[in-house]
DNA sequence: ATATTTATGGTACAAATAACTAAAATCAGT
DNA sequence: ACTGATTTTAGTTATTTGTACCATAAATAT
């Protein structure tokens, strides 16, 4: 708790000691089952202080070099082997008492945590358990309650996931390349209940909006009717950019 | 550049060594000049290096025991005067590189800068002149170059500055606190350009929406009918919180 | 076969948006 | 005090868009 002189970039000198920060990345990552059609998050268990025993986000500090990015990627590359995925920054938490290491006495080193949003492909992920921590996916409705304060990242990320669903074509992150215009119809049920379109007219407008290239194949799987495959093709989906694709 | 062994949360110990931060907060300031009608942002002139000579946001580095947003606060009130506003975080901008300190040979320090977004009556905003740094408005379109990736943290500020008038009554926190309707399509003109609805059917929206009150009193200024004199209704909002205001 | 299930392709109505027209209330100048 | 310019206000109308609902197609299960 030195009380020395700092220098400051804007003034010459001042005597208020700014405060040393280690920055974490931690991650929101969400997956859907399109089997159980179930919303999940990846955990895992913290086996040391501070809050040893609890679950959390996957997290990790930045290293010397390192971008926030970089380091959001490394945390994702350690915890779960996928090819393709989507990652955004989501928002900043920094108050002092955020982490118990921090305080109470101690003025030394402040943890900054800037949280990241991820959406990966349920089928593609393969979770690496590395025998030392645990590792799960966690329907969102029975996530228990977290270290730090990552309970409320997560609700931070999940609003941002209802958010993205509305205008972007993140659903295709986590959908598998080809799919019936009823998977994707679930998978907007999941995430956001049921309180849109019918899936008529859901159909109608996503096959107005131009950017599902029908594959020619069908899927068949059980009962009625078989549905044709579709693919999403980017390119298309350009002149939709600020177009919602969803009415909530 | 000591490359001790460090201690991580989540394993025991670990050769990696981890970056050391100061934090920055960075403000884009917007504010309108209704009577000019321009969109105007605060930038500070630096009097030290680095990139001494050279405007910048108004910013500074997080003290002990300070929050983000208290730091953001603070910085505000160093070089403003004003009883209302509206603050949000931006983007967190964090990578190596981006601050010459930090650059080419050191490893000991990184400066990361969690950016906030603020907008201020112009009315009400007088700019505390501390003699020995400039400070000034400049309209968006003449902003010179900044200091640090200035110029790209404002582009972000701008666009979040669009996206939510659409949605978000923050208008009304740069408006005066009555105003006519001519005020009001005027700032969505001079933001957002010509792109959107002709003056009588912005007109006719917001006044179906329901969250604009007629004060009774008009407002006569030159040539033309006198305008009605509105004020904003926050409870009355609520319901509109997901209506857009306008379509860009 | 017949019922059941899921996909697909519609229609009809209500609501919202965009383009446009006209009237009302003021001022400036003659 | 009339005239024209200017700005606010108040509509009308055509077109598009969203919603609710229905009919048929193509498969499976019994």
């Amino acid at each position: 708790m030195s009380a020395k002189l700092h220098r400051t970039p804007d003034h010459s000198l001042s005597p208020v000691p700014l405060a040393d920060f280690k920055v974490g990345v931690d991650n929101v990552i969400f997956s859907v089952d399109t089997q159980q059609n179930r919303l999940l998050v990846l955990v895992v268990m913290r086996p040391d202080p501070p809050f040893a025993g609890y679950w959390s986000l996957p997290g990790t500090l930045v290293r010397q070099g390192e971008s926030l990015e970089d380091a959001a990627y490394r945390v994702l590359a350690e915890k779960i082997r996928v090819n393709t995925l989507y990652l955004e920054q989501l928002y900043t938490f920094g108050g002092p008492d955020r982490d118990p290491r921090e305080s109470p006495t101690a003025f030394d080193v402040r943890y900054l945590s800037v949280s990241h949003f991820a959406l990966v492909r349920f089928e593609d992920a393969e979770l690496i358990a590395d025998g030392v921590s645990g590792i799960a996916w966690y329907p969102l409705a029975q996530v228990p309650q977290l270290a730090f304060d990552h309970n409320e990242i997560l609700a931070y990320g999940y609003r941002r996931l209802r958010n993205k669903l509305e205008y972007s074509p993140i659903a295709f992150d986590v959908l598998p390349e080809v799919f019936t215009l009823g998977d994707l119809y679930q998978l907007y049920v999941t995430v956001l209940g049921e309180g849109f379109s019918d899936y008529s007219n859901f159909r109608a407008r996503l096959l107005k909006l131009g950017f599902l290239q029908d594959t020619g194949h069908k899927a068949s799987r059980g009962a009625g009717r078989p549905a044709s495959l579709y693919r999403f093709d980017a390119a298309a989906f350009e002149p939709c950019k600020d177009k919602p694709m969803v009415f909530i």
